[in-house]
DNA sequence: TAGAAGCAGATTTTT
DNA sequence: TCTGCTTCTA
């Protein structure tokens, strides 16, 4: 097996049982030391199957299995299980989800679906809090009959009775949403003994990427495959832990040896993407933190270029700088690939782009609505879930899409109806009489739901029998092109059916590619943002996270911007985004900063972010009490100068002065001014 | 049932 | 300031 990994990494990929944590810094050939170690197991003989990898997003996933499988030279007997945990809770369900009296026909919901029924259930609370709680709960191993620790929440006793329909209603109509996936195997593992030393022992070696991710749920999931051998090799970066309010528990990481006894720890310090001074800027900021295993980064690319600090008045100066930066690389020859523009919030994006525009500078912002969740294609989806299995929560989706007078209260009607009958709503249209129906819904819209009914059976002999032409049937079926022709925005919506209708074809084509397989397939599916060389990309620091770029721009280093300031705002995670943003940066690194910002429809002054200025200056959450203007004294401030205080007031405790700055006036509070 | 008008809320979003 | 949602109106 050719390698050329260094001594730390390869001391990884030789440990073979017992627990191994992997501290890997930034840009220091995590992927690499993971792939290795699973071709090295492999190549020492051990069963490929018996080897279960888990990650958290399918892109990284692939790069994985890709990597490894090019190690090996298809040298393998069988295959390694590398997925994400949700994947690998749903090929688990598929198997053992009758243990709690489900069947393994159920539908996975996206988070909208959540909250659309959470909503019908009760919309007296926002249904994206109670959604967040109910997150909260399950990923804590909350019960939702059983205990819990978080009775500490607001309208706790409201949200346990939304919490309680909620997941009568998913069990009902066999729904799971995507932290049941990780959940119910839990559950299961937990209940009976048997089923968890059967995976226990056909899973001998574990290992899990990106740990300081994990949830306590995941790390409850994960003692369990591993109970009978704790083969468990993790690897992770707490720096970069940057989804705590995901339910990531940076203590997972942290405290792992407390979690595995004896374990063994490797630290991988060697940077293999980033120059020094980047390093330098890195390890300079992260050291301020104090809940970290200490590590220092190490690289030996010197290449002499400092990291820059750009200062702008106002956030179109910003963008001008930007915009001309980019344009001069550009005209250099660099790729638009090779950059990156990184922030905090996507709300300061927005003078960016108006001045990347202005430039001709052809740019995508990575972030959004995600394909899969695009209501067009959620509505395709549920046809196809329609013909396949009826569900009720597919159906009524599209029952009435296009508009066939099947409006919402014959839904309810029928759904009462059939619940009664303990059916589908489905088989309660195909089976009822006329008569029986008319009573229900009336003929008229008895008439469409049968002609509807017709229409899903004729759809499902051609899924039996020539399935590829599913899609084209589908079209001239129910006329959806004639639909969405009639929306506003057509054209996209258009495409994104015909992308993924050619998505579907390629799939059935594939080996063993079923209907249901591509249905549970789609439903964790994420988009694949792939960087194509003649754009620039902009996005989130989160999002950039795992990527690498030869010239990474911060933008909006200013306290209340990035860093967020605010009450429940860790500041040790808004460093560790700023250590990521940093490390995203193989050769030149710039940070802009400006004084004044329209945010949130304000014009807001703002100071230099502390992740420059090392905390010296911070005047956003200066204690800093009211200065004792009076009118007509003059007054100095940092940006607009000097100016004559013309008006005092107080409000909520915070005293604001109206300045007359040679002839513009501001309302400015009184601590950011200066008597003179 | 589409469009207007009014209103709150504005951090990040792997599955 | 802008957006997305709810409520109102024709």
């Amino acid at each position: 097996m050719k390698n050329n990994l260094n001594k730390e990494q390869q001391k990884a990929v030789e440990h073979i049982d017992g627990p191994l944590l992997i501290l890997a810094g930034a840009g220091t050939g995590k992927t690499a030391t993971i792939t290795h170690r699973l071709a090295y197991l492999v190549n020492l003989g051990i069963d490929p199957s018996s080897i279960l990898t888990l990650t958290f997003t399918n892109k990284s996933a692939k790069e994985m299995r890709d990597r490894s499988f090019s190690l090996l030279d298809g040298s393998l007997t069988s295959s390694p299980l590398l997925c994400t945990f949700h994947k690998f809770g749903l090929l688990f369900l598929q198997l053992y989800i009758h243990k709690l009296d489900r069947q393994n026909n159920f539908v996975i919901i996206d988070k909208s679906d959540r909250t659309k029924i959470l909503k019908n259930i009760d919309n007296s609370l926002p249904p994206s809090y109670v959604s967040s709680c109910i997150s909260e709960f399950k990923n804590s191993g909350f019960l939702s009959n059983g205990e819990n620790t978080l009775s500490h929440i607001k309208d706790y006793e409201k949200i346990i009775s939304i919490y309680k329909k909620y997941e009568k209603l998913l069990i009902d109509d066999n729904l799971l949403d995507f932290d049941d996936l990780i959940l119910l195997p839990f559950i299961i593992m937990n209940k009976f003994q048997d089923v968890r030393n059967e995976i226990s022992s056909k899973y001998a070696y574990v290992m899990v990427d990106e740990f300081q991710d994990t949830n306590d749920l995941q790390l409850n999931l994960i003692k369990q495959i591993c109970s009978n051998h704790n083969n468990i090799c993790v690897v992770g970066d707490d720096d970069q832990s940057i989804y705590s309010w995901r339910g990531a528990n940076i203590k997972n990481i942290l405290d792992f040896d407390k979690h595995f006894k004896e374990t063994k720890k490797i630290i991988l310090n060697q940077n293999y993407r980033s120059s020094i001074e980047i390093l330098d800027f890195a390890n300079d900021i992260i050291a301020s933190n104090s809940n970290r295993y200490p590590k220092h980064l190490k690289s030996n690319i010197g290449n002499k270029e400092k990291v820059d600090i750009i200062y702008s008045n106002n956030e179109h100066e910003e963008g001008m700088k930007i915009a001309s930066i980019i344009n001069k690389l550009r005209k250099d020859g660099s790729s638009m690939s090779n950059m990156a523009i990184l922030f905090r919030v996507h709300a300061i994006s927005r003078s960016i782009e108006e001045y990347l525009n202005k430039f001709n500078i052809p740019y995508k912002i990575i972030g959004g609505i995600k394909f899969y969740e695009r209501a067009e294609i959620k509505d395709i989806i549920a046809y196809f879930r329609v013909i396949e299995l009826q569900d009720d929560f597919s159906l009524k989706r599209i029952i009435n899409v296009p508009k066939r007078g099947i409006g919402k209260r014959s839904v309810e009607k029928m759904e009462i109806a059939s619940k009664k009958k303990n059916m589908k709503i489905f088989d309660f249209i195909v089976s009822s009489s006329d008569s029986e129906l008319d009573e229900v819904i009336g003929a008229r819209n008895r008439k469409s739901a049968k002609e509807f009914a017709e229409n899903i059976h004729f759809l499902q002999d051609i899924a039996k029998s020539k399935i590829k032409s599913l899609s084209y049937e589908l079209e001239s079926s129910f006329s959806i092109r004639d639909y969405y022709e009639s929306m506003q925005d057509s054209y996209n919506r258009l495409a994104n059916i015909d992308e993924f209708y050619s998505y579907f074809s390629e799939y059935i084509e594939g080996d063993n590619h079923s209907l249901p397989s591509f249905l549970n397939d789609i439903a964790l599916q994420g988009e694949q943002d792939n960087i194509e060389d003649e754009y620039l990309y902009l996005m989130s620091i989160h999002a950039s996270k795992g990527l690498e770029f030869e010239n990474v721009m911060v933008v909006g280093l200013e306290n209340g911007v990035f860093p967020i300031i605010a009450e429940d705002v860790d500041i040790e995670e808004e460093r560790r985004l700023a250590y990521v943003a940093s490390t995203r940066a193989k050769h030149k690194l710039t940070f802009f900063s400006s004084q004044s910002r329209l945010y949130k429809g304000r014009g807001t002054i703002l100071s230099p972010s502390l992740f420059l200025t090392k905390g010296e200056e911070m005047p956003f959450i200066s204690k800093k009490t009211n200065n004792d203007f009076k009118i007509g004294d003059v007054a100095k401030h940092k940006v607009f100068g000097f100016g004559k205080v013309i008006e005092i007031k107080n409000e909520n405790n915070k005293e604001k002065i109206l300045i007359n700055f040679g002839g513009n006036k501001r309302e400015l509070l009184s601590a950011y001014v200066d008597k003179v």
